[in-house]
DNA sequence: AATGAATGAGTTTTCATTCAT
DNA sequence: TATGAATGAAAACTCATTCAT
């Protein structure tokens, strides 16, 4: 049988707290407690809506991915893509910095790795119709790397696309 | 007086080991027992070198920067430099790892920050004598996020280098 | 919302516990485990009523100056009064034994030092209206130095008493 | 064999350092470690002096109650030695509160008993031929309580020199 | 669905003590 | 005599988890 609505809603209220939290004091920093009280709850009652702590996790990798790359959204030519890029770093620093933690923690989990590289290849694909095949995974690069630095993620950007049209 | 030789090997013996302690579970995962034990020590000794923690965290940043940037070293054409880079990568992708860590953990923790930003600003000079002005960040962007992948790092870039050449 | 029943009644029993550990080893053998041991608890569950050791501390400091002190209470005059105190410290010696450990620990601790002036305060102005302003603090210093040989408490309030008499 | 002087010395200076201690912290504080640092040691080798903690404690114990009562000592009629007293409490808080904390402890610690008792023998017996017998543990009661609160210790000692007078 | 009491494993840290040098 | 390395026991505290209600 399905969830009911009422517990879905919580459930997404409880990821994006939890979200939050990771993005405040990464993974290492995540707390039940923090979460619960977030949203108001009492720490134990998180466990009916998560059975445990890694259920949560894997909420938070699924939600951050979905931020970042939400299958079947329209995507536009290359230079819209990495102005739109561009454009939700600047505004949404905390949210690549957790993608970024994620890229850290597939590496160690398994179950993280699998919804982290499965959302990644929605993105590779669209890559792949946009520019040169060897260029896919250099913008890739750019972008994770430009992630940490989000400041820069406009200039650093901008001279990827100037170079990537130079050699078309 | 100067620490004695003797204590100082079994610093850099704990920090070599924590340093693979993060390598393998990430900062998350570091337990002082651990290090402890990978040292044959036992885990109160641990504090014999290092007062607390955080100490012994600073020497991790310490080691693992300085492994990726020795101050004074010398660097060779970016072609060099870029080969390099795309070997040490491939032949040692913890570190990279590591490092990538750091960069998060920077934001967080302004001790880490300090440390990580004076060797990144060694390596940005150099770079800075070696590529337009422009593309400095672009670089430090390639290179930060291929660390993430570390198989695609010679592919990656070499592909950079191409483009960089190509703009000249 | 204020704490359940339930609740209050674990912290009381805790806090006697504490009380009690503090009377047979000093503060300085106050132990979380022994405390909760007494209540047939595990340790860590100490925690979920007291954040902290010190805030249990507060709550012996608490119950141990009212044990002592009731603010409110009837005292009766100073005859009643010395041969309470006298009676008091015969039958409870523990208690006035903690209480001198409080006076002790008030020196360096202004949490505790509030708690204990407070109480005192209470006992110092019923003593006002019973003795000769000078002799107020005679009668304190008194008390509190028989408390340490709580055998004599009778012998020597007597005494003191005669003498009051003896000067009015 | 007799300990040579050198090592009486350091002996003397330990316990110094360790009674200073005590007078800060309070038994509860008192660390070897801090004893050491004081006296500019190594904190191991203060077992070279006293083989464990609880021989320095007696060392205390021993140096406390020596500064308060020196066998032999001449001692004056009863208002010279309240005055002396008064003086002494306002003069050295310090070593009254140690006292203090030293008949606590006694309680519960045998060693410490046997010591505090022998020296408190000799109080005992100076004043016993100068007041009457009732009063003998009326003084001791009043200078004991009046150590907690050193600064009345002039105003209540005059007020009990003048009620043991009036009574004589 | 929600709470709060209780647990137990685990973490860092402290400290007296021992031992080799 | 003095040091510093090393230990081990014990401390407070944390936190995910379970369970009865």
């Amino acid at each position: 049988m399905a969830r009911s609505q009422r517990t879905e809603e919580r459930r997404r209220e409880l990821v994006k707290a939890a979200f939050d939290c990771v993005a405040e004091k990464g993974f290492e920093g995540l707390r039940l407690r923090d979460v619960a009280a977030r949203v108001g709850l009492d720490h134990s009652t998180v466990h009916h809506y998560f059975p445990g702590k890694q259920d949560l996790v894997t909420g938070i990798v699924d939600y951050a991915t979905q931020q970042f790359w939400t299958p079947g959204a329209p995507v536009g030519d290359l230079d819209d893509h990495l102005g739109m890029l561009a454009r939700l770093i600047s505004e949404r620093p905390a949210l690549f910095l957790v993608l970024r933690e994620l890229d850290l923690r597939a590496t160690r989990d398994a179950e993280v790795r699998a919804i982290v590289e499965s959302r990644e290849r929605g993105w590779r694909d669209a890559l792949a119709a946009r520019v040169q095949p060897g260029h896919v995974e250099l913008v890739i690069a750019v972008v994770k790397g430009v992630s940490l630095t989000p400041g820069l993620a406009g200039q650093v950007l901008s001279q990827l696309r100037t170079l990537l049209k130079g050699s078309a």
